[in-house]
DNA sequence: TTGAAAGCGCTAACAG
DNA sequence: CTGTTAGCGCTTTCAA
C-alpha cells in the first residue's frame, strides 16, 4: 500500500499527461492475486511451467479487464530481441526518397511485410541515410535480422559485414559478401529472353538496361543477353547496349533517340518491364507500328505488362515467393539453411514480339 | 572488480553467442572515467548541464573508440517514447497483403519514410492483421504516432479512439472521426475534370471509380462528378456510373463491358490513374481509337500518367507533400495545429481527351 | 560539474 | 506450482 502511494504520488507530481497510466504485468499480477513470474509465464505460455488451469484463466481474465500489452521494449531489453526485421530498399539517392518507380520494390516490401506479420514480426523500414550507417539503425533498434533490397555501395556492407545480425541479400549477386541472399536466374532469363528474339527471326537485338553495376541483376541479365548472342555466333554491337536508369522515363527517352539514328535494331529486350513499358509507349508516339516495326521484351512481370500495348512478353519471376523466401532464410538456422537461393523464371509470351 | 567478475561469469555462462558483449553506457563511464549519468547528458546534448568541453571530448573519444550505439529499448522503456511512426496501409482484404498495385501509395510511402528520418524517426509498417487491432501493436510497441491510409471499417478505428497516441488519416472523410487529417480538395477536383469534359463538348460522361465507401475519397469524387453534372443540367444516367476495384484489371473489364452496350458515355473519368490506364488499353484493344471514340480522365497524376498512348489528362495531386504534411501534423503539438489540412488539386491537360 | 541510485516493464534463475 | 529478485540499458532526480 504505502509503495502504491508513493507512486501514484509521483506520478501524479509528473503532470497530467501521465494520469493515464500504463497498464503492467505488476498489475496483472494484483489484480490476479499472482506473482508477476506466473504472469510472464501465462503470457509467454511457457510449456515448462505448470500453472493450473484455474490460475491461467483468473491472469487472462485480469488482463482482458485491465486491456493489458506487453511492452516489448522491456522486453526487448532483457532478452536483447526485438521482434523487427528491418527492410532496406533502394533510393533514388541516399538520403533521397526510395525507387518505387519500379512497382517490383512494392510487391515485394509487401510480401516481405504479409509474412513477417505471419511470423510475428514487424518491418521497419528505412531508406539509406547519409549520415548513418545502417548498423547503426540495426544496433539501435535491435533488429532481428535485415533484408536488403538490390545493389548497394561496397561501403554500405562493411559495417554490417562482422555485426551478429542474420541479413539475407536480395537480388545481390556479391559473392564476396558473407550473407545469405535469395536471387533469381536472372542470367539465363535474359538468354531465354534474348533467345526467343533470335527464334523469331531477330538478329539486330538492342538491350536497354539500368547501369550496369559490378554485381547487381542487371549484369547478370546483361551477360544472359551475351550469352544468347554469342552462342548464336550473332555479332555484339556495342551501339545497341543501352545503359540508363531503371525507369519508365528512361524508355521513354530512349525511344526517340533509337528512332532518330540510321541503323537500329529491329528487338529490343529491356531488363525491367519499366523501361520495356517507356520503350513502347515511346516508339508509338514516334509514330512506329509495334510490334511490327519494333519488337520489346521485358523483364519481371509486373502487372504493367498487361497495361500497355501490344502487351508485354516477357520474363516472369515470382516477387511473392522472392519476399517469402527471403524472410524464412532469415529466420531459419544457420546451419540447416542453404546461403543462397536461385529462384526460377519463366517466358511469358504476349504481343510485344514480332516474327519475322 | 567483484561486480565484474560475476557478471563476465554469467555472460560466459551464458553460451557462445552473448561472448560479444553490448557495449553499453557503463563501458563507455569506465572508459571516460566518469559516471554513467555523465554520459548520458553527453549524448544527449543536455543544455542544462554543463560540462567542460574536456570531458565531453573524452566521451566521445570513448564512444567511437568502442562503437558504442545507444539503446532505444532502453530509452523507450524510461520515457515511453520509441522514436517510431506507425503506418497502415490499405490491403487488397484484411491480413493479406498490401494495395501497391496502385503506385500512389508506394509513391506515398517513400515521402513518409523520408520526412521521418529527416525527424530522426523510423517507420514501422504494417499491414491490418486479422487478429489483432491496430492498438496492440501501437501499445506494444510504444509508437509516437500513426498515420492511416484510407479508409477502413469503422471498428478499425474504435479502439484507436481514445488512446493517448496521435494519429492522423490521410485521405479519409469521416468527420465524426477525433483525429487529425490531410486530405485533397477531391471534390473540386472530380468537379474540375468533369467540367473539363463538359467544356470539350461531351453531355454522355461516364464515372469508373472504386467502391464507394461512405467516407473515402472515392465518394468525395462521386460527389464532385454528380456536382459538376447538376449545375450543367445534365442528366445523370445511372448507367454510366461503373463502380469496382481501383486497379487496372477493372479498368480493362469494364472497358470491354462498356463496348459491348450500345448506349455509351463518350468520355469517362476515372477516380484513379490505374483505372484510367486500364480503360484506355481495354479500349484500344477493342479497336477503338483514343481519344476519338472515347475520351478518358483520371486521377492522381502519377507517373503512369505518362505512360499510356495517348498520354492521360488527370487531375494531380501533390503525393511527397501529402506525406510531409501528414507527418508535420502528427508530429506538431495538439494545440497549435490545425485539425485538418486540405490540399490544392491542379489540372494537367495531355492528350486524352477529345473535343467534340 | 559530476556521481549514485531509483525506476521504466519484463524475464528467468532460484528458492520455496 | 508460485513468488522473490536481480538484472537488461537508459534517464533523471538529488546530493555532493
Amino acid at each position: 500500500m504505502e509503495e502504491l502511494d508513493l507512486q501514484l504520488l509521483k506520478r501524479l507530481s509528473k503532470g497530467r499527461k501521465k494520469l493515464t497510466k500504463r497498464i503492467n504485468m505488476k498489475d496483472i499480477a494484483k489484480e490476479a492475486h499472482v506473482s508477476v513470474a506466473t504472469v510472464s509465464y501465462v503470457i509467454n505460455k511457457r510449456p515448462d511451467q505448470k500453472i493450473p488451469m484455474e490460475t491461467v484463466e483468473r491472469i487472462e481474465t485480469a488482463i482482458k479487464k485491465l486491456g493489458y500489452v506487453p511492452n516489448l521494449a522491456a522486453r526487448s531489453l532483457v532478452d536483447n530481441k526485438s521482434k523487427l526485421i528491418g527492410v532496406v530498399i533502394p533510393q533514388t539517392e541516399p538520403g533521397k526518397q526510395f525507387m518505387f518507380h519500379n512497382p517490383f520494390y512494392g510487391e515485394l516490401l509487401s510480401s516481405i511485410e504479409y509474412n513477417c506479420r505471419i511470423e510475428g514480426y514487424h518491418v521497419l523500414i528505412s531508406g539509406t541515410d547519409v549520415n548513418e550507417s545502417y548498423l547503426e539503425i540495426a544496433k539501435k533498434r535491435s533488429l532481428d535480422g535485415i533484408i536488403i533490397v538490390g545493389m548497394h555501395k561496397q561501403s554500405y556492407y562493411n559495417d554490417l559485414i562482422d555485426c551478429q545480425i542474420p541479413i539475407v541479400l536480395i537480388d545481390s549477386y556479391c559473392k564476396e559478401l558473407p550473407f545469405k541472399s535469395v536471387s533469381l536466374r536472372d542470367r539465363e532469363g535474359a538468354k531465354l529472353a534474348t533467345n526467343y528474339l533470335i527464334s523469331k527471326g531477330h538478329r539486330k537485338i538492342g538491350l536497354a538496361t539500368g547501369i550496369l553495376t559490378k554485381e547487381g541483376v542487371t549484369r547478370e541479365r546483361y551477360l544472359g543477353y551475351i550469352d544468347a548472342l554469342e552462342e548464336n555466333n550473332i555479332e555484339i554491337n556495342e551501339d545497341f547496349i543501352y545503359e540508363g536508369t531503371v525507369s519508365n522515363n528512361y524508355g521513354q527517352a530512349l525511344s526517340t533517340q533509337i528512332f532518330k539514328v540510321d541503323e537500329r535494331p529491329t528487338a529490343i529486350f529491356a531488363s525491367a518491364d519499366v523501361i520495356a513499358i517507356g520503350l513502347i509507349n515511346g516508339f508509338k508516339k514516334q509514330g512506329m507500328i509495334l510490334p511490327k516495326d519494333m519488337s520489346i521484351m521485358g523483364f519481371d512481370d509486373t502487372w504493367l505488362a498487361k497495361t500497355c500495348d501490344p502487351q508485354l512478353t516477357t520474363i516472369k519471376q515470382d516477387v511473392a515467393k522472392k519476399g517469402e523466401v527471403a524472410l524464412k532464410l532469415l529466420l531459419s538456422n544457420e546451419e540447416e539453411s542453404p546461403k543462397n537461393i536461385v529462384l526460377e523464371i519463366e517466358l511469358i509470351e504476349r504481343e510485344s514480339v514480332y516474327q519475322i
